[in-house]
DNA sequence: TACTTTTCTTGATGCACGTCAATTTTTTTG
DNA sequence: CAAAAAAATTGACGTGCATCAAGAAAAGTA
């Protein structure tokens, strides 16, 4: 860990800063100290979908790490003020190959996120948007006591919109929907309290 | 080589079987040697989405072993006669601890799956099926002398529509509408010509 | 606390694409 | 090679969701 440390530089980021755009990443390994990052792509007609938001102890960046001199297309901004932990890429090559395990480590992480791409892929392709959202909802959910509970959505509604693959306004109004419905109740402040987990998961015609 | 190569077994699969079915995974790796394998998912409405075709040098079973005792819900059906080899996730550790350099690029390879991956939701998120379309046909164009080439269709219609996240009706409608602007011609078995790919790809409007 | 900016909501309208159904073409199989 | 099965095509029709626009609410800033 002390040898890791050596190598690592932290960095900071003011919100609404960049930590690398399409193209020009410089390779390194980031890791979230502190803040929220946003990952997104833009597509050819400039639309941008969101991959994945980062919170502390997450990590980015391991695309260069294996497939250098092959750019991508990701955008990493700084939602908020941000510090971060940048070890170059060489530096991380060293260390996996002394310490097998951390390889180990990585590839579970890895495969992690794999699995989560190919499922977030497969809704967006063939679920409505009211399924998705319900979807995404269940996966927030933090277990509670009975049936019902509220949840504090992690992201702002047209990032799950984004993230969902459809706009701020359907995503509105697909929230109006279930509350309608009487399935979930929109409190202030980021916070949905969900009646009963099951009707709204059975609630996706 | 040979130590790996004497922990593996070799099994068969006819046309039509599951080498894995949703949940009954068992833990291994599973190499694909001879034929051809799908890869797909089912939604809760019971359409499949087509993740990825393996051939011939590629594998699959990853997940399973790096976050065993979690299920996840992909098929693997050989659509030709197949044979695969198989290692037990134990034995993958096993080399995996004694050989590093093996982690490294099973690492690069997960990664490029992740970038996939991720261009893919992208891509079906926010391009229209025509733009996912001409996105597909340029990726499977192999590198040809001039900017007009053939190509042989990866895989039936049917997958693509699966894959690309729509119907196989419209996807015959985007290949003829593609075919009226003069822009490719449909030739006998899976084969296409591509007039122009740069005229190609202008035409995602 | 007032001001600015961003996010969210709501309505009206249109189109891309899914669905259902019927036919044709291609592939598979004995 | 003929028969059967699977895949591809074509038409008619409906709808889920994007888009544009404009106002309301919330969050950030001074």
């Amino acid at each position: 860990m002390d040898r890791i440390a050596g190598k690592a530089h932290t960095k900071h980021y003011q919100k609404g800063a960049f930590l690398f755009r399409s193209q020009e990443k410089d390779d390194a390994l980031y890791i979230v100290n502190r803040g929220k990052v946003r990952i997104y792509r833009l597509s050819d007609s400039g639309k941008e979908q969101l991959v994945r938001i980062l919170n502390p102890g997450d990590f980015t960046g391991e695309w260069t790490l294996f497939n250098p001199d092959v750019v991508h297309e990701e955008y990493a901004e700084a939602t908020r003020d941000t510090s971060v932990c940048m070890i170059q890429q060489h530096d991380v090559q060293e260390f996996l190959k002394e310490y097998p395990a951390i390889s180990l480590k990585l590839l579970g992480e890895m495969s992690q996120r794999l699995e989560r791409s190919a499922r977030q892929t497969a809704q967006v392709a063939v679920e409505s948007v009211i399924t998705r959202l319900v979807l995404f909802l269940a996966e927030n959910v933090e277990p509670e006591m009975g049936n019902s509970s509220t949840i504090t959505l992690p992201m702002a509604k047209k990032d799950i919109a984004s993230y969902l693959g459809t706009t701020p306004e359907t995503i509105s109004r697909k929230f109006g929907e279930l509350e309608n419905e009487g399935l979930i109740q929109q409190l202030s402040g980021k916070r949905i309290k969900i009646q009963d987990l099951d009707d709204l998961l059975l609630y996706s015609e």
